[in-house]
DNA sequence: AAGGGATGTTAAACTAGGTTAATAGGCTCT
DNA sequence: AGAGCCTATTAACCTAGTTTAACATCCCTT
């Protein structure tokens, strides 16, 4: 399993010493999860940042009804973990699930905090990718407020097209806050009305 | 104006010295801004992260059609800013407007990038309260998509009861993803109801 | 090759929430 | 004290999206 990604993905924003890496390599689990199988199941105190070097997972909540709410996918290089359940270290409201065979680098909790101390260019990336991640989940709410869902629809079929060929449609309708059904309805009107 | 109230946030959760607190302050802004200015403006290259000392403003976007859509209140010890546009330094898609008279600390884009440089602990907080921030920010995406809007009006109130007190209605409505009419009926039946 | 689970479609009936418009109360300013 | 704006309410009508249910399709497995 070849971690090399994971460099590069820093790289593109603080630089790391030799030294740093071998330090975090020392610092970091590889692991291998099936199709099918759980990284975070709610009610889990979440011990893991995962990093994705290969395969595809799921992120999503299930309410009271029992109806599952995707909250996000990831693919290679995308990061994902209940952030909520990891830094407060409470039992976790989201699932993650593997949709294909994934890998994955997972900094443990515990040993991340004192990686942070080790090498402030790792705090410093942290720091500037959840930023970038909070700038998209802003977004993300105004445009549920303000983008019909057939808009919604085509602007991630724009954005994440290897994602759309990746997941079944349903879990698509879930990402975008509506029923397969309803996604069904939209792309055959898309597909009649040219 | 007193600029307490931002060490005491701080020092919630990392400790800064004496010689960091003198130097952060040399290198932050004090600002008042009345009733109905702006402190960014849709367009701007917004230049600040800006901490609330006191009174109130909001965050939105303006979408095509002229609609107004509320991302976010912030008074007394919140932060406020349009990071997409401070981070990447390109034009604001959110408009922040003073709702009360309002006094800020300024944090610049330029000054803060050296202020991390110098005090680790500092990119440390940030790291925290924008992990928090986006925790935050998740929850919301899966309330909009998984609780009928009265339930997401009666947690707003419970979980932010100043706000409530503070804003007008047709602002929660804004902020809930809900018209002014309709929140306005919910708010009849939750009344006629015991 | 047949059976069964997981996925996708269609359509009818329904509902949460939006739109429009009329009304009214409460500020603030002169 | 009246003019005017900002804010809230109510009600009739409308629509985007849901629910239910039936049916079609595509794998995957034995």
């Amino acid at each position: 399993m070849n971690i090399q990604p994971l460099f590069d993905y820093i790289a593109r924003y603080v630089a790391l010493t030799i030294e740093e890496q071998e330090l975090l390599l020392a610092n970091v689990n590889r692991r291998r999860y099936l199709k099918g199988q759980y990284i975070v199941q709610q009610g889990d105190i979440c011990q893991f940042e995962n990093f994705v070097l290969s395969g595809c997972v799921k992120s999503f909540y299930i309410d009271p009804e029992g109806h599952e709410h995707i909250a996000m996918f990831a693919i290679e290089n995308w990061w994902v973990t209940d952030l909520g359940s990891f830094i407060k270290q409470r039992p976790a409201d989201y699932n993650v699930l593997c949709l294909e065979n994934t890998e994955l680098v997972q900094f443990h909790h515990k040993k991340l905090e004192e990686l942070y101390q080790k090498i402030p260019s790792l705090e410093r990336f942290f720091r500037i990718i959840i930023q970038n991640a909070f700038v998209a989940s802003q977004d993300r709410i105004v445009q549920s407020m303000s983008v019909p869902a057939r808009e919604r629809y085509l602007a991630f079929r724009q954005k994440y097209p290897q994602i759309e060929r990746r997941v079944p449609q349903y879990m698509v309708a879930s990402y975008l806050g509506i029923t397969k059904e309803f996604l069904s309805k939209i792309r055959s009107q898309l597909i009649h009305e040219q």
